[in-house]
DNA sequence: GCCACTTAATTGACAGCAACAAAAAAAGAC
DNA sequence: GTCTTTTTTTGTTGCTGTCAATTAAGTGGC
């Protein structure tokens, strides 16, 4: 695919440099001979070829010269702008496009209405969304694609999307045809996961969760460095773990799913029910925020059961960090101009902390939890991670 | 370690094909090439010097002659008494032993009371246990034991097991002195796990959960042909997932965790508040056989709450299979005649399905369920199993 | 009964890769 | 200015598995 340098066929060693250096940024050859397991021999060996394909770069940089023996290490980075991939998270309302490159640094955004969801329209828009962020910018040589749903990340075949009323499209042959470049097809959560677990916090981790919560509670889980992705298919629902027989009933059929107490469309109509009719998700934090006790309360039943769904993932998988996110969470009003209106109400956050730490068992309540806000821009980001990683590891191969 | 036959430097193809052969039984050299990836000349190559030290055999079986064109091909066969372990469960009563060939077949076992809890009392015990296991066969070359707990395999350290009252002890070291055997050390439901992955259901799955139901509830995960670990040592506390808020209170402080109620200490507890006193699990089982309603109710609670904990666990992790195990289950009085006292109230089991099915939430609810007795020769030859895995991926090195 | 055909297993040649070990490079210390 | 110390490089070596051709061992056609 996308031969602009011809991939000069890299070895195994090869490959396993570049990955990491990909994922760290930079490093001198002893860490990454430290790191990768192989011989100060064989990274020399490794790093060369990459260095004369242009896809490292030997700074003049020297790490921590500050009073150490013997000679300075040199340090190695990637040239990030080198490959450059383009990221697309695909919802029922919107496309959200970024270039992004090697480091998985945004370079540009930009954010496309839909109108027909039909595969054939939305293919088009993609590609219309990918030639205009490609214009001037030749390094672009592949294209990630992020969309909620049963999704086969192998064959590039969207299995069935709900949102947007999809069943077995292959997304990522049509697109490649339009657009010319390699193209990788994740999950949307998942996508979310590898950004994350790559440039974010799952740096050095082999243990990670990640929950969305919005209209749905979307999940998706690193154990032992690798995603999960379920024998059928289906994996990290904890939208449906039970909280309380007696709560609300969830579109599963069961009643007190946390997805059914804490996902939006139940918050809304709790507050409906309590009187509050035609409000949004932020009109209710708001709401919680100058005291109102009906917002108080079913904000801080939805915290304690989203608390109770991670405290079940942590007793179970013994996950390291959690990452709590969706348009719903964030730290303050106005902070930060994000792309998608983020409404915050971090009064989730107390409750969500204090149901997790009652729940969670013995050493399981170790688990680092993080709630952050997320925009949109996150999204199309992870679907950029997941071409980044396609281009990695298969650089120089297929 | 154990060096009776010395090993002939096997070749990573070499340990490949060992472990395949092992786990599958036999196979074809074709065959052999089509499972490990390998070509058909490297698996000659790999085959031969195994062939050789007498760890595999040719026997003269032909596979499927029906009509078959071309040359039939020739079996290899693991030569399953070349090398035999020792596995022993410990448990605070009583040690199990067993010997196994490299099939995992047991080919004999013992039982030995315990008295004393002091480590060095039972690491005595068990040395003697396997001098008696050990006397007659020099095929012996390694042990594996099983201990609940806090167990870190790669040392052989039990950092710490609440029923044997053992603080960081370095078991492993310590039996391996005592008897001169390559030692290996798990806890004892990931190794229950670990045989039933390679020689029960397991076989070709990647993803597999082991629930043990008795005083408390035990599990193990596999997930991506991985064994789970978690990040903090807790990982399958399925015991504490939430089934009821208003449910009985729980040793770990919260209300209504599947422990609390399905856990024999629950169930007896429950019984004794509807004034049946001093019971045993069994006899609950058979007064909810005979119709008793109070027996009847806390059962069907009790395999309700197991249900719910394993739906948790398919939704999460999408788990292929799942075993559920205890000495409370079985499946009728006085079928087949265990080393264990195995009780039965397989009255759980028609709870435990339809609560699964109905929280198991979309194709989760594929997850193959299987209630199974479990007697204590079972746990031993998981303790063995993961002899038989260190004994094969450490052949001819370290 | 011989020959073509098919599939299995073997073998020799080959090439690639990384480990090993020793040397060169680049500092700071004395 | 030499001596450490650490990083990096460079031959050399050994091993391993792929490749492709060959041999082996059957079935079925004529």
């Amino acid at each position: 695919m996308s031969a602009r340098t011809a991939a000069p066929a890299l070895s195994p060693a090869g490959t396993r440099v570049f990955q990491q250096l990909v994922r760290s940024g930079d490093a001198s050859r002893t860490a990454l001979a430290r790191d990768t397991g192989l011989t100060p021999g064989a990274i020399t060996r490794a790093v060369r070829p990459l260095l004369e394909a242009g896809l490292l770069l030997e700074t003049g940089d020297r790490a921590s010269t500050d009073g150490a023996l013997g000679r300075p290490a040199t340090m190695v980075t990637v040239q990030a702008g080198a490959h450059q991939v383009i990221g697309v998270k695909i919802t029922a309302d919107q496309l959200f496009g970024v270039v992004c490159d090697l480091r998985c640094r945004v370079l540009d955004e930009v954010t496309v209405p839909v109108a027909d969801h039909a595969p054939e329209a939305i293919i088009g828009q993609i590609a219309d969304l990918v030639e205009g962020l490609r214009a001037g910018r030749p390094e672009v040589g592949s294209v990630g694609l992020a969309v909620s749903g049963d999704v086969d990340a192998a064959s590039g075949h969207v299995a069935y999307s709900p949102f947007l009323g999809w069943h077995d499209v292959p997304l990522g042959e049509l697109v490649a045809q339009r657009t010319g470049l390699a193209t990788t097809v994740e999950n949307d959560v998942r996508a979310l996961l590898t950004g994350e677990r790559w440039y974010g916090v799952g740096r050095g981790i082999s243990s990670l969760a990640l929950v969305t919560v919005g209209t749905g509670i979307g999940c998706a889980l690193l154990v032992n460095g690798q995603v999960v992705h379920g024998s059928f298919g289906v994996a990290g629902e904890v939208g449906h773990v039970l909280v309380d027989p007696e709560g609300p009933l969830c579109h599963c059929g069961n009643r007190g799913c946390v997805e059914a107490i804490a996902g939006s469309a139940g918050i809304l109509e709790r507050m409906a029910q309590a009187g509050f009719e035609g409000l949004g998700i932020g009109d209710v934090a708001d709401l919680a925020r100058s005291g109102q006790p009906d917002a108080v309360r079913v904000l801080a039943e939805a915290g304690r059961a989203v608390g109770t769904g991670i405290a079940t993932i942590a007793n179970l998988l013994g996950a390291q960090h959690i990452v709590i996110t969706g348009e719903a969470i964030g730290s303050s009003p106005g902070a930060g101009a994000g792309s998608g209106g983020e409404q915050d109400y971090d009064v989730m956050d107390p409750h969500v902390r204090s149901a997790f730490e009652q729940r969670a068992f013995g050493s399981a309540a170790r688990s680092e939890i993080e709630l952050r806000p997320l925009r949109f821009v996150d999204w199309a980001r992870g679907a950029a991670a997941c071409a980044v990683e396609d281009f990695v590891t298969h650089y120089g191969r297929s």
